[in-house]
DNA sequence: TATTGTTATACTCTATAACTATA
DNA sequence: TATAGTTATAGAGTATAACAATA
């Protein structure tokens, strides 16, 4: 009971699809250039990111389940950014087997960085748009933004 | 002189990230699914894309400055599709020394298949959004395809 | 000599298995 | 016994270096 056709559904699917191809092969360089030069691999970028954002401190194993890595691997990484100062690492009082990680205002700094690069490329591209054409982006996606609880 | 205030920009910017983010989480379980069960790496099938959608065969050199990864990874990589027969190998009659490679019939279906799974997944998302939500995205987003050329 | 591609080797990151310590 | 995390080991994929063939 779609208003809208199938082709229609597709065509814009492409659209996306090839919107989406330009921008990540547009403003990744750099983003790639700061993780070398900071010595991150994506796995600590993305584990500094869900601890930036988490309101409370994460046992290793959630960090695992929201990575969808190995225990081992999430182990590994969380140690380089513990020794770095980007993350703190302790004990859970209630369960010693347990460890808290959460990032240290260093590692939000860090992740804050890396981000802003990534913003920054797709803004590189944004900004080569007519005024008319961006207008229209930013209000056709605003909703949808919304709606979807981005 | 913008038409368009930096701050506009910047909104509409984090909007297409968050959008992105969005679109790259939901739809690329199923693509690795499938590249795992083909036992295809990622840098093999950026490789039959490429070769894919190229008029002319390629030297391995070309593939290797167009992915931007070393010679010796492209030559270990096509070596694996040339033995599943998804892509042809052959010495470049006009310098012996360099290699020209094609996808074949098998390694084009191959890529065709991987990129609509990856389309499929675009699609689904897409088509949970309202259908005034859906016009305005494709009224917004075709002239901005259009005219970078995608 | 310089260049194209291949083979040798070392490194990074990951997963499974074995282990330690708590529960 | 079961579970959280670490350490051991093996595998995939990449890069640099050494090599072979051709220019």
């Amino acid at each position: 009971m779609p208003a809208v056709s199938e082709e229609t559904t597709d065509a814009l699917a492409r659209d996306v699809f090839a919107f989406i191809n330009r921008l990540l092969t547009s403003g990744h360089r750099e983003l790639f250039i700061a993780m070398e030069k900071a010595e991150l691999s994506i796995t600590q970028v993305k584990s500094l990111h869900i601890l930036s954002e988490a309101e409370e401190p994460m046992s290793l194993g959630a960090v695992s389940d929201a990575l969808g890595l190995s225990l081992p691997a999430i182990s590994r990484s969380v140690d380089g950014l513990v020794q770095r100062g980007l993350v703190k690492r302790e004990e859970d009082p209630r369960d010693r087997r347990s460890k808290l990680v959460t990032a240290t205002g260093r590692g939000r700094a860090a992740y804050e960085r890396l981000s802003a690069l990534r913003l920054a490329g797709i803004r590189t591209m944004i900004a080569e748009l007519e005024p008319g054409e961006q207008q229209a982006l930013a209000a056709a996606l605003a909703p949808v933004i919304r709606r979807l609880g981005l």
